[in-house]
DNA sequence: CTCCTGACTCAGC
DNA sequence: GGCTGAGCCAGGA
C-alpha cells in the first residue's frame, strides 16, 4: 500500500460496537500483533481503527505505550515512508533503530530499507475477509 | 475552561 | 518535484 500510488481505499474493518475500548486501547492491540521483524506506519493503524486522517493520534498513543503494563513494539511503528520519526522519543535515539536492526530490518539513514517488503498493514493481515 | 502542541498525512503551490 | 499550510483528535499547561 505504501508503495501504492493508486488511490488504495482502506476497507473499515472498524468492529461494530467497539466503542467499549479507547482509541489508544486499539492503537496499543494492533500494534502488539506486528509480527516480528515486521513494520508499519501510523496511518496503516490509523486507518484501520478508521481514523486515517487522524495519524498523529497513533503516534501521540505511542507516547504511553512504553509505561503501559504490557510493552508495545512502539519501535516497529512508523510515518508513511518508513523514516524512524519516533526514534527521538525512545530511551535513546538509537534505541529504535537498534531493535529494528535485531529483527533483522535494516535501517539506513534513519529510514527502514524495503519498507514495502517489511511492511505490515493490520488492514490486510487482519482482515477478516 | 481555553489555547497549544504533537512519534502524521494530504493537498496545494 | 520539493516546500508550505491546513486538518486531524487528544492530552497537557
Amino acid at each position: 500500500m505504501a508503495n501504492k500510488k493508486s488511490s488504495e481505499k482502506l476497507k473499515p474493518l472498524l468492529p461494530s460496537g467497539n466503542k467499549d475500548s479507547s482509541f489508544f486501547e486499539q492503537v496499543y492491540d494492533v500494534a502488539r500483533q506486528i509480527p516480528k521483524g515486521r513494520v508499519t506506519s501510523y496511518g496503516a493503524i490509523a486507518a484501520y481503527l478508521g481514523t486515517k486522517m487522524s495519524a498523529r493520534m497513533v503516534g501521540w498513543a505511542m507516547n504511553g505505550a512504553f509505561h503501559l503494563n504490557p510493552p508495545v513494539p512502539a519501535h516497529r511503528v512508523v510515518n508513511r515512508n518508513g523514516m524512524l520519526s519516533g526514534k527521538m522519543h525512545f530511551a535513546t535515539p538509537t534505541q529504535m533503530e537498534e531493535l529494528l536492526k535485531k529483527e533483522k530490518i535494516k535501517v539506513v539513514d534513519d529510514t527502514i530499507v524495503d519498507f514495502d517488503k517489511k511492511f505490515w498493514d493490520p488492514a490486510i493481515e487482519l482482515s477478516l475477509d
